[in-house]
DNA sequence: GTAGGGTTAG
């Protein structure tokens, strides 16, 4: 026995005279609809194989690609013929040629049948007449696996079920097969009723088409279809197996059904059925999105313990719970884990972990891993790159932010918005870079955005460090012309300028304010003006502060009392620390423990903190003076002071400062970042002797020394 | 490349 090989490679496309008469001479719709795919199909066979790079003449558009199947009969008209000994070596390459050929043959029969959704039975029917009688059960398994939609695979099913007459186990298979479609085209109704069809023709449904029904139901987002078809599994004369059962825990766990989940896996555990990681990332998923992270954790180790290898998704769905959790330090470990452990970071991995460390403020790894994904060629989004710019402002990470916003506009993925441009501005403003700010404010308008009232914050901010006050006053103006209502933030920001602002200058800024809102341009008033009478200073400020949203009377607060430090009225401060305090605006901000007195100043202003702090000290001499005893350690914990908006110097050293001005023997904690520590012994000597020398609730406490530009940070 | 299997961020 002899192959006979067509030696040219027009296997891939066929000459118009083998086209089947049934084509050429009716239907010319028929005829547009088949030369429409094929043209689609050469382009993207021209790319991929060999064969039509060195012969691009057998692509003229007048061919078709799935006229006729290379394999069905003999009648070649190739120009060349080749006899070849089936036992040669030159046979075995030519067979695999010939299934190769076969393969394509298929493929591109069902491209056909893909590429309009759904086609008429007829043009389907067609399609499929090109396979002649030549075509086998495994032709028939591989077609349908193919199709996308399931009108299309309804029709084909019944095709081939009149074409092979299949018994038994063979229709079975294509049932099975063709539910697949059903469920790529989330078409659950029809997976039912093809279901039930399976049952009229007298077919046993197996645990292959319950599996793909449940999971079917549940891409459908039917998690009670998918408890309802696993309930029915055994009155079909069938037992759950472990495909079954993983596909349930999946459902249950999709739909937060966190105890039905559970105990599914706990049974899956007790029986030993191996669960891939697929199931294990649906259930740390389910602890992770019910804030739940821990429990995640355990079933993550407890994979591990039972052989499972964690894959890209299942570390991914771990750093999705930090994220979600804002537990942002465990992020590095589990990424270190992931490394270690041989599995490749993913786009999700680097996105993730992007928005970890931007939010944390975790400024060096969030830019280790934006280099990392620009080395993989990856390319950011926009809310990437915002993320990267905001964090750049909360830092103060000029020249980075400037190359990521160069980045961004010659990425040609993705263009600025206003968020971006609002964060540049932010950047420059922060750092009193005026004309820097101008230009991008510049570009913005450009762009075609409006400043924002975030825009018109920051540039206060900037005007501000730089004493413009005149251009303060412009952008409230701009302002009020663009119908913007001044916000709290926006407000505070004008508190802020003040206390960098000459005092001949003030008024300009405090009618800014009085148009912004009344009542607390009447309590600036109160402060500049040094009106006495408390008990109204009190009442007016408590309805001020209960009058905004929760969410800034802290902020509010800490501006309120930093314009009382810059206005040299250190006893409003400390009334308003202490109704802060009352209010709970402030909370825990000192605490006692056997071991160690503490005071805690992480987000406060500087003005606030230094109050605190002096108040602090003042209660410890006066717990001295009542004979009370010291714990064997005191401590001031300023944290580490990332934002960089509140002052140049931040926190830590203003506070080291301070201390150091009040001669107080506390020591930066060598292991214990932000932190300020002091012995029992060191400090019952520093206050019994500053108490003899000065009042400690008297110090002047403003660390620039200026008469009215207390904490200017320019 | 020939009947089951998806799962991950905002």
């Amino acid at each position: 026995m002899a192959f006979h090989i067509c030696s040219s490679h027009s296997s891939l496309f066929h000459n118009r005279q083998s086209f089947p008469s049934s084509f050429s001479s009716s239907s010319s719709s028929l005829h547009n609809f088949l030369f429409s795919n094929v043209a689609s199909s050469c382009k993207r066979l021209m790319l991929h194989s060999k064969a039509s790079l060195h012969h691009p003449k057998t692509h003229a558009p007048h061919q078709d690609a799935v006229s006729r199947d290379p394999d069905a009969n003999s009648s070649s008209l190739s120009k060349t013929r080749v006899w070849v000994n089936p036992s040669s070596p030159r046979a075995k390459h030519f067979r695999t040629k010939s299934s190769s050929s076969r393969y394509s043959y298929l493929t591109r029969l069902v491209e056909s049948l893909n590429s309009s959704a759904p086609p008429t039975a007829q043009h389907a029917s067609t399609i499929l007449k090109g396979l002649e009688d030549n075509v086998s059960e495994r032709d028939a398994v591989f077609i349908l696996d193919k199709i996308v939609n399931s009108v299309t695979a309804a029709f084909v099913l019944r095709y081939f079920l009149d074409k092979i007459k299949p018994a038994g186990d063979t229709e079975l298979v294509l049932y099975n097969v063709t539910l697949k479609a059903f469920r790529k085209s989330r078409d659950f109704e029809g997976a039912e009723k093809l279901f039930d069809e399976m049952i009229q023709r007298g077919v046993k449904p197996d645990n292959i088409t319950f599996s793909t029904l449940i999971n079917s139901a549940r891409m459908c987002a039917l998690p009670n279809k998918a408890v309802e078809w696993f309930e029915k599994v055994r009155s079909f004369g069938c037992e759950p197996d472990a495909m079954v059962y993983s596909a349930m825990v999946s459902a249950y766990a999709q739909t937060n059904n966190v105890d039905m989940a559970l105990s599914l896996y706990d049974r899956a555990k007790a029986e030993k059925w191996s669960l891939d990681a697929s199931t294990f990332s649906s259930l740390i998923k389910m602890h992770g999105v019910s804030g739940n992270y821990d429990e995640g954790l355990r079933i993550f180790q407890e994979m591990k313990v039972l052989g499972v290898k964690p894959n890209v998704v299942t570390y991914n769905t771990l750093l999705g719970g930090l994220f979600r959790s804002k537990r942002s330090w465990q992020a590095k470990n589990i990424y270190k884990e992931m490394v270690t452990d041989g599995v490749s970071p993913d786009f999700i991995t680097y996105s993730t972990l992007l928005r970890i460390y931007a939010g944390a403020q975790y400024s060096d790894d969030a830019f280790g891993i934006y280099e990392e994904m620009k080395g993989h060629g990856m390319d950011m989004s926009v809310d990437l790159y915002n993320r990267l710019l905001a964090m750049c402002a909360d830092v103060g990470c000029i020249d980075e932010a400037v190359e990521i916003f160069e980045d961004m506009k010659s990425s040609g993925t993705c263009q600025p918005n206003r968020l971006s441009f609002s964060s540049l501005i932010t950047v420059y403003s922060c750092n009193g870079k005026v004309s820097e700010a101008e230009g991008i404010l510049n570009e913005m308008i450009q762009f075609g955005f409006q400043p924002t009232i975030y825009v018109l914050t920051s540039l206060v901010q900037c005007y501000g460090k730089a004493k413009r006050t005149d251009d303060v006053v412009k952008i409230f103006k701009q302002l009020v012309d663009l119908d913007i209502v001044p916000d709290v933030q926006f407000c505070c920001c004008l508190l802020n300028v003040m206390t960098q602002t000459p005092i001949e200058e003030l008024g300009k800024i405090i009618e800014c304010i009085e148009k912004a809102n009344t009542q607390l341009g009447s309590v600036v008033r109160y402060l500049v003006e040094e009106k006495k009478g408390d008990g109204d200073f009190r009442k007016e400020i408590s309805e001020l502060l209960n009058s905004v949203d929760v969410k800034v009377k802290k902020p509010l607060c800490n501006c309120l009392i930093d314009l009382c430090i810059s206005l040299n009225v250190p006893n409003r401060a400390r009334d308003l620390l202490d109704l802060g305090l009352t209010l709970e605006i402030y909370k825990n901000l000192q605490s006692r423990s056997q071991n160690q007195w503490s005071l805690h100043l992480k987000k406060l202003s500087i003005g606030a903190a230094m109050t605190a702090l002096n108040v602090w000290i003042n209660d410890l001499s006066k717990a001295l003076e009542s004979g009370e005893d010291l714990p064997p350690l005191l401590g001031v914990n300023t944290g580490q002071g990332k934002h960089k908006y509140v002052s140049d110097k931040g926190l830590v050293s203003v506070c080291e400062s301070h201390l150091r001005k009040l001669n107080a023997p506390f020591h930066e904690a060598p292991d214990k970042a932000g932190w300020f520590l002091v012995t029992r012994d060191a400090a019952i000597s520093w206050l019994e002797s500053s108490s003899s020398t000065e009042s400690i609730s008297d110090l002047n406490f403003q660390v620039s020394g200026g008469s009215t530009v207390a904490f200017q940070s320019g």
